[in-house]
DNA sequence: AAGTTCCGAAACTAAAAAGTATCGTTAATC
DNA sequence: GATTAACGATACTTTTTAGTTTCGGAACTT
């Protein structure tokens, strides 16, 4: 195959055998990438052309696919990209309430963030029974991070006492994206603070033993609007 | 229905004005939308072609193009003969506990039905942000009708007693739709027995303030795996 | 300077699929 | 019996798009 000899050079970077001519844009990689990312979110997979990708790329189809064999090799490495530009969860909220904790989550970035994610998931529906790896790709890019961080903060909340340690953490750190998927995929509904609080309040807390009511009031405001700002 | 009058208008069939030749075989209708289900579950909306539709409803492209005109309409059809192919709440379960209605939700047939269901819609992701119309037939089609059920279960576990009346039931009800259609069409995982089970006594009976203990043993048998049978 | 590879743009090829038309046959009305 | 329309099958047209090729020019190595 003639790819193969390309797929050869584009790995073959070594001191011995440095390439020969023009060097590739390093960033068109990310670019190309990014572009993918984009137009999966609005359009999904299938109605993403690859004339379209180079375009938001600002580049030609010839970079594309000296880069990338198919379009669905293409799709696989951007998940695995999207993965990459998560923020680090090193900025996890700290507010000394569970409650506190999960509402500061979502500040705008990253409710943002999130939403243009389920989207991207949502667009690989259609591929995603006929491609396992992608599901798993998208699956640790997408899905596992946001539980991972609920479930940090629900395990701190149990080291701090606030929540009995034979609570299901397992099950509960999974309602938050569950629902919050639900709403922006299937519902169409706009993710508003509102519903987070009832999910909060009315689930979350409960369900893991917390009387909202014992809080501090710091966290609980008199104007149900400007909760956290 | 109303799709009768549609059809009359669209043929020209009126009890003044009968029609000259052979009548449209009057099945036909409905192998052809349930054609459109099963495939749009299987492969999703771009990949069912036309002809597949003809194939698995053993009939030709020419009786379809002569009800439909167009693949987007065909499909949001199907998608309400779905709706109206779905059974009545009239078969709820009434165990005398919360728990024991929810789990009696998830017999085998309820459980397959639902799956299919989940896989339609995610079948039609790609199509739901460009065509609203559809995201709404299919939330009250496949979405609506699940939280419905939910919500009169608990309802009626507030009318009884079990459940203090000032439970948040309006997002309670949502939790279980929401975490299935999250494990279905996101992780892509089996919607196991176990799970159900997860989130009734890990989070939805802590949340409505039940006691999993309390429940009569009858609903808590010794084998996990014989819950309910 | 020579040779090589990448760049972006565009033209091109090939396959898939939506939609249309045709045909011989069958079921209905007049 | 004649007429009309639906039936299933199949061939056809047209559009879209993945993937390839070509081109003049720019960047890099020797």
């Amino acid at each position: 195959m003639k790819r193969d000899d390309l797929m050869r050079v584009k790995s073959g970077h070594t001191a011995e055998n440095p390439v020969r001519g023009r060097k590739r844009d390093p960033g068109l990689d990310a670019a190309i990438l990014g572009a993918v990312i984009e137009v999966v979110a609005e359009l999904g997979y299938d109605s993403m052309t690859m004339d379209m990708v180079a375009l938001r790329a600002k580049t030609g189809k010839a970079a594309v696919y000296r880069r990338w064999k198919s379009k669905a090799n293409l799709i696989v490495d951007a998940v695995a990209y999207l993965k990459s530009t998560q923020v680090d969860s090193d900025s996890l909220p700290d507010t000394g309430t569970l409650r506190g904790d999960l509402l500061g989550l979502f500040k705008p970035s990253t409710a943002r963030e999130g939403e243009r994610n389920l989207r991207v998931m949502a667009g690989l529906a259609s591929v995603l029974s006929l491609h396992p790896e992608l599901a798993e790709a998208g699956n640790a890019a997408i899905v596992e991070p946001w539980a991972k961080v609920n479930r940090r903060l629900m395990e701190r909340a149990v080291a701090r006492g606030e929540v009995h340690a034979k609570a299901d953490i397992d099950t509960a750190c999974q309602v938050l994206p569950s629902m919050a998927a639900y709403r922006a995929l299937i519902q169409r509904k706009p993710f508003e603070r509102q519903f987070l609080i009832s999910v909060i309040d009315g689930v979350l807390m409960p369900a893991l033993g917390i009387d909202p009511a014992k809080t501090p009031t710091e966290t609980i405001p008199p104007k149900k609007d400007q909760v956290l700002r």
